[in-house]
DNA sequence: ATCGAGCGTTCAGATGACCGAATGGCGTTG
DNA sequence: CAACGCCATTCGGTCATCTGAACGCTCGAT
């Protein structure tokens, strides 16, 4: 019955607006890098000046917003830190992966991730670094497309076909020349997946990044999987095979753990 | 100019009332590990449930908030996760800190810290783990009150007397046996902190926890510090001195980038 | 089975927030 | 030196949110 409220091209049904602005600021603030004064809030937001400036007001007062000593520019304050590590202390899966990923990290020597479905993206819960010299960029909260990383193609090859091509925007947005953007493609790679039990992105997501993912099953809040990755020069088709099996290892050290968690 | 505000005793000027008590919301579920109900909420915050309900529908729908299964229990979403890191991001000290607390961690083999005052409080904006297997606990975002902590000593040892008493609340939170809560005791030792370069928090804040800090000087964002902490079996007055050197040079190291950076 | 306590949820009236235009301050441009 | 552009900020009328009481529901206890 959700389908009214959506349909006829509309604005959100029960909204409080105020508190919906509250969320996008943080959003607009933490995407953007922040730096951003009230007119230029105002028009990104659509929504007049004068209602955001109650609205900023609110959120410095609790400072939750910093402004800057000219008094025209906006960042996020420092209470805006609390949320973030707070929601990884609350969640078993993130609090419980610390040691498996320590060890996977000294297995494989490359970054490892903890990753979650969150509607059509992945998010980062935890990460380990690399031990080389060239590593990649990643952080924890940073989002990526689903369909363009081991992360999520490990996660959405746990659903049918069905359930894939609702969950996603299609046709899929191009991260790389070798991106897939085709619902055929997308589920043939998963059921590929599926069988082999570990999820493959080449270079998909960043040119000459290898990546092999492993879901981690059904956790309470939806998706999760383990991943490592590597350049291209150190993840030749053997070395694939080896880190997929560390990496299978290490999941299912993580289900077994919360396995005992789930008992009690 | 901002004193105006926090001038005559102030009532909550102008503030958005639903936005409020969004960021009262993140803040709830942020400090108490989350899993609260509704009416939980509404009683913690003196709200209406009625209201509440309607605040945290708008936050469900953006996922800022996660509903369980049995749709009573709420806690933090993963739109959380993506402010915190992005403060640190967007953040010049945080961000050059990394390297600086990598080599002080391996210098030391102990806990350090980047923290900075908020209020009455300090916040850690980052750590590195000690590499003994008795750690003492600690997470990014953390709160813990300044006049406990060898961080807030730190940096409040950088203003005077009278800015001191009026930025903390009299009297001081006592956490344990050795917490200084009296203005003469803690102006004591501020000035001890000034001369010697360094602050102390013996046992002040956690039993058995003895921790080394020094302030960073004028930083854009307020006061921030750089600390070393270790259970005092390892950390005897010969080791303190040792440390306390480290600690200054890393001080040193990073007030240096941040000079570069502002030269652009 | 029956009751009761707790929960989330709904609704119509009262209150407070939102909006657009107008104001005053500041740095930059002609 | 003056005029402009851009900024944050204020103010009263209109409308949406907040409120408190009532509802249906799921439990656990009687």
């Amino acid at each position: 019955m959700d389908a009214v409220t959506e349909a006829a091209g509309g604005r959100k049904a029960d909204e409080v607006k105020s508190a919906a602005r509250v969320l996008e600021v943080l959003e607009l603030l933490g995407r953007d890098g922040a730096r951003l004064s009230l007119a230029e809030m105002a028009s990104a937001m659509s929504v007049p000046k004068s209602s955001l400036h109650a609205i900023l007001r609110t959120m410095q007062a609790r400072r939750w917003v910093d402004l800057d000593s000219a008094g025209t520019r906006y960042s996020l304050g420092l209470k805006a830190l609390l949320t973030g590590t707070a929601y990884l202390e609350g969640d078993d899966v993130a609090s419980l992966a610390g040691p498996v990923l320590d060890t996977l990290a000294e297995e494989t020597g490359e970054a490892v991730h903890l990753g979650r479905l969150d509607g059509t993206d992945v998010v980062y819960l935890a990460k380990r670094e690399s031990r080389h010299a060239l590593r990649m960029y990643s952080a924890v909260g940073r989002r990526l497309p689903a369909h363009a990383t081991a992360l999520g193609k490990a996660v959405l090859s746990q659903y049918d076909a069905a359930e894939v091509q609702r969950r996603l925007n299609w046709p899929l947005e191009r991260l790389t020349p070798d991106t897939v953007t085709g619902p055929d493609d997308l589920l043939a790679q998963l059921a590929e997946a599926r069988l082999r039990g570990w999820a493959l992105d080449d270079g998909e997501n960043a040119v000459d990044i290898r990546c092999v993912a492993v879901p981690l099953g059904a956790t309470p809040s939806g998706g999760d999987a383990l991943s490592c990755s590597a350049p291209r020069s150190r993840m030749d088709d053997a070395r694939l095979e080896e880190v997929a099996s560390a990496v299978t290892g290490a999941a299912h050290s993580l289900r077994t753990l919360l396995k005992r968690l789930g008992q009690h």
